[in-house]
RNA sequence: AGACACGUAGCUCAGUAGGUUUAGAGUACUACCUUGACAUGGUAGGGGUCGGCGGUUCGAGUCCGCCCGUGUCUACCA
């Protein structure tokens, strides 16, 4: 073995192995309980982020975890073909050509997305791997698959045929640059700085004016109306007149509505049906015209003047200013915080937009969905995650599920001549369905589905529904959902919707929903930022220079590359060192403790990289010992400090257990920690080292002692191996001679359960020995005794218990503590010395020649006023009547030893700082 | 504007049905140690009036109210 671990050796040879030998794939077959989790799909053509990161490592710690608990695991795999982003990736390509999809023609450009899916689609899936997940390859689904799309297909079908899937004319979120509908889910509002302009509106042949403010004021040009409150005695007098909108000289009314807001602004409001959610309602309350002055990509159409066709919205809106201005109609324009809605893809402005579009009436399958969760047939975790769920299901409003993309699920429906719709699942079954002939022409709606529908099938789907029941029988409902709370609505929320509705399962038991990553000062990671991390740098390290790189290509804004490129200088000088997937995964998994935001530290990320040098470490002694060992035989091993280091590991196993089952990751991750570091290495290696060197030790016993080293590291990478697969994977083969495991691979073995009590007896004796070491150590280190410097310890006041444990470890204590001579003496013979106390015992260290009297003095002192300050706080309690009177009595009692200890032991102090003082 | 979180050591975070730790861990810091598993190490140590104020209680980092600060989501007044 290498004297430092190194990831880079091993990571991608065990993860070929775990999947060659099948060890991943679901066993339909078997007769095991199952354990189901399914991998929120990822944008097949995408990359990976520190969510995905994040993400996986939790649900792989689960999936292995369960696993190595017998459980026929099946973590279902796969991709999402994200209709918009895919279609955005290769429509640019294309314009790298010169040439645009249109030229193409959309079976030629569907081709090309498929092509381009093919090539980049195993990005995803190989950095999948690279993070070691134990996902069931041979089940890979995709959203646009066959199988996958035949039950989109299925599911339209019904659901239009149940009423729930209808057309509708209304004012949608339009992209202007993608040129599709977005749902409100899709929509980023982003808070900017803009202007407030006021408008004057002359009132038609009078000489006054009413005035507008408006955000938009381009949108003045469809104007239809202008709005007042019914109560507003300022304006009651001109309601049911008209003003003669400026520009376009359009005759407009002037309207009451309640919705106008007196004390906003002017308190007069122009009314755009065609371009303002709230303006359409209030054109509908008052059978207002519905101008639209916008063409699908943003610029002004045929309904404006001349001179402002064809602008696009930036330019339309300085002419129509200036043309105000120029008409004196601009009162005044002040600085307004506007909110900015945006696609969260593109990031272009979107506009309310009014078109055709299919809906999904989501009303009835609401409430359906919110019941299983009020029912807690489907429950979240943490709990409080329900409040958003419900909250948004309440106000759920019906889901526009068209988009004028190409790539996705084109919908069911055709048209004939006079635009009549059929729904069917092609165009030979409706023919035959409604007796239509060849002569009749049908055209198919060139729409497709929302990504998030097909995603919404996502459970079922994948298991094989409509076609079979046979593994949606056995995996379904699904163990637990592991996800982020920003998809609660878009995703989990459609799942238990379209699941309940069509299987009549909830799509999963248990939802836990975990927290985001973002950089180390609380910013959310993002391209635009220029602050985002691949996960596979961690792991693998990367240059300054290819960071940066990595950073700003491909940037929307180029103007942030000086901005970024300074921010990666500062805080990656040295690019960033490679960690391995261990060290990353057991950080992602101590990061994950139930806090809603998570500030990703690479100081984490080294400590757990040292982590994992010191496992490496600790195998590393064991086999050097066995390898300095003649003639060494296998067998079971026994001893005490067998007893004591197994009875250790029950305590990390049970935390462990206990922890996982409350999806406390930290915890598991700290357990796991705390027992290799601070159990493992810092004592029991310490302790073999000194047997395994001892002289009175016969070789037999060292033999045994050998065997319980293989054993308890042999547990140890069991007990691990869910978090940090790939190191205890390759330490447990290293050991596969001396172990002697059945299996194949520790990730298919038992995960280790706690027994029955060990020998306490001997359990309690090392720690008492621990205790012992550490009051001396004290001693030594805050009296700058050199640890190699041996010393002489006398005990007083000790039992025949004491005396046996002293007898029988003094071995252990000598070595460790450098004592060459250790005396029983009685109380009153003791030379001046350092005294520490365990149990009633007292263990002395003679001053003369080692410490300086003032030191001590100061080190008692210093003891004296820690237990004095608790020994206060206790006397207190205690004379509290009504604590004595409503605590516990076990507290009190609990109290009351702990306040005779600690006057016990200051008074011993005080004693020996009296002593002390003699000789100063 | 509303809802929901969060504010504990310089930094990143635990503190799990109010009283067992004398508020913990990692990292950073200080001193000593280059002793053959590991300097990606060892031993010892310093560092927090648990955002502020008030309340409930015998007892509050832990429950309640208000305030200050931070963040996220939702809804927007043109």
């Amino acid at each position: 073995m290498n004297k430092n671990f190194d990831p880079s050796e091993i990571e991608t040879k065990w993860y070929k192995f775990w999947e060659e030998s099948g060890f991943f794939e679901a066993k339909p077959e078997s007769n095991k309980d199952t354990f189901c989790i399914m991998i929120p799909p990822p944008n097949v053509t995408g990359t990976l982020h520190m969510g995905h990161g994040f993400q996986n490592a939790l649900i792989d710690t689960l999936i292995r975890f369960k696993r190595m608990n017998g459980y026929d695991a099946l973590w279902q795999v796969g991709t999402d073909h994200a209709g918009i982003a895919t279609q955005m990736v290769v429509e640019r390509q294309l314009e790298s050509e010169g040439i645009t999809k249109e030229d193409l023609g959309r079976e030629e450009f569907i081709k090309r997305v498929w092509d381009w899916k093919e090539s980049s689609g195993n990005t995803i899936t190989k950095q999948i791997r690279r993070l070691g997940s134990s996902v069931d390859w041979s089940r890979e689904a995709f959203t646009m698959s066959p199988d996958m799309s035949q039950a989109v297909l299925e599911v339209f079908i019904k659901l239009y045929k149940e009423d729930l899937i209808y057309q509708g004319e209304r004012l949608v979120n339009w992209d202007v640059e993608l040129q599709t509908t977005l749902s409100d889910l899709e929509v980023d509002n982003t808070e900017e700085n803009g202007s407030l302009w006021h408008l004057k509106y002359q009132i038609t042949n009078e000489s006054k004016y009413l005035i507008v403010a408006t955000t938009r004021p381009e949108t003045m040009l469809g104007d239809t109306a202008v709005a007042v409150n019914p109560e507003d005695d300022r304006y009651k007098k001109y309601i049911g007149k008209s003003i003669t909108l400026p520009i376009t000289n359009r005759q407009v009314p002037i309207i009451a509505d309640e919705y106008v807001d007196e004390e906003f602004g002017t308190g007069c409001v122009k009314i755009t049906p065609a371009h303002d959610f709230n303006d359409f309602e209030i054109g509908k309350r008052h059978g207002l015209e519905i101008i639209n002055i916008l063409n699908k990509d943003g610029t002004l159409n045929e309904e404006v003047p001349k001179s402002f066709i064809g602008l696009d919205r930036s330019s339309a809106r300085k002419k129509v200013l200036s043309e105000l201005e120029k008409l004196n109609l601009l009162e005044k324009t002040e600085p307004y915080k506007v909110t900015i809605p945006r696609g969260d893809r593109s990031g272009s402005i979107l506009e309310p937009f009014l078109t055709k579009q299919w809906f999904m009436d989501v009303n009835e399958i609401s409430k359906k969905a919110i019941d299983v969760v009020k029912s807690e047939e489907s429950t979240f975790h943490p709990k409080n995650y329900e409040n958003t769920y419900f909250a948004w299901m309440k106000e759920i409003r019906d889901w526009c599920i068209s988009r004028q993309l190409w790539w996705g699920h084109q919908i069911p429906a055709w048209y004939d001549k006079d635009g009549k719709v059929y729904v069917g699942s092609s165009e030979e079954e409706i023919r035959k369905e409604n007796n239509l002939d060849e002569q009749v022409k049908l055209k198919r709606d060139e729409d497709v589905l929302d990504t998030w529908f097909s995603s919404a099938l996502w459970t079922f789907s994948t298991l094989g529904w409509p076609k079979s029941r046979k593994l949606l029988d056995r995996y379904h409902p699904t163990d637990v959902l592991v996800t982020g709370y920003d998809i609660i609505s878009l995703w989990v929320s459609r799942m238990l919707m379209m699941t309940t509705h069509f299987i009549n399962e909830v799509p999963f038991r248990k939802i836990f929903v975990h927290g985001l990553i973002n950089d180390s000062s609380g910013q959310k990671m993002s391209k635009s930022k220029g602050n985002i991390i691949d996960p596979l740098d961690i792991i693998d390290g990367i240059d300054l220079k290819s960071l940066i790189e990595k950073r700003i290509s491909g940037l929307m804004q180029p103007k942030m590359e000086e901005k970024i490129k300074n921010q990666t200088i500062k805080e990656f000088p040295e690019g960033i060192k490679p960690y391995g997937t261990d060290a990353l995964r057991l950080t992602f998994c101590s990061l994950a403790s139930g806090s809603r935001e998570v500030r990703f530290d690479f100081k984490r990320v080294e400590g757990y990289r040292n982590f994992c040098n010191k496992l490496w470490n600790a195998s590393r002694f064991i086999q050097m010992q066995l390898d300095n060992f003649e003639n060494f035989e296998r067998t079971k091993p026994s001893g005490i400090l067998d007893d004591w280091i197994n009875a250790r590991m029950d305590i990390a196993i049970e935390k462990t257990n206990n922890a996982l089952s409350d999806y406390r990751f930290d915890l598991a991750t700290q357990s796991i920690y705390e027992f290799i570091w601070y159990e493992l290495c810092d004592w029991y290696i310490e302790f073999c080292k000194i047997n395994l060197n001892s002289q009175s030790l016969e070789a037999s016993e060292k033999n045994l002692l050998l065997n319980s080293m293989i054993e308890i590291l042999e547990k140890t990478l069991r007990l691990s191996h869910p978090f940090m697969p790939f190191i205890t994977e390759e330490i447990w083969q290293n050991f596969k001679d001396l172990h002697q495991s059945k299996n194949e691979s520790v990730a298919i073995s038992s995960f280790p359960q706690k027994k029955e009590k060990y020998g306490s007896k001997n359990a309690d004796d090392i720690e008492w020995v621990k205790q012992f070491i550490s009051g001396v150590r004290n001693i030594k280190g805050e009296m700058k005794i050199s640890p190699s410097k041996t010393i002489t310890s006398i005990i007083q006041s000790a039992n025949e218990e004491d005396k046996r444990k002293v007898k029988k470890h003094k071995e252990l204590l000598f070595e460790l503590l450098k004592i060459k001579e250790l005396n029983f003496i009685d109380e009153k013979n003791a030379p001046p010395s350092a005294i520490f106390t365990l149990g009633g015992m007292k263990i002395l260290i003679p001053l003369e020649g080692l410490i300086e009297p003032d030191k001590e003095i100061t080190r008692i002192d210093k003891l004296i006023n820690k237990l004095q300050t608790e020994l206060n706080s206790i006397t207190s309690k205690l004379n509290n009547d009504n604590f004595i009177e409503n605590a516990p009595q076990e507290l009190v009692n609990q109290q009351r030893d702990r306040s005779n200890y600690l006057s016990n032991e200051i008074n011993n102090l005080e004693i020996q700082h009296k002593e002390i003082n003699k000789l100063i």
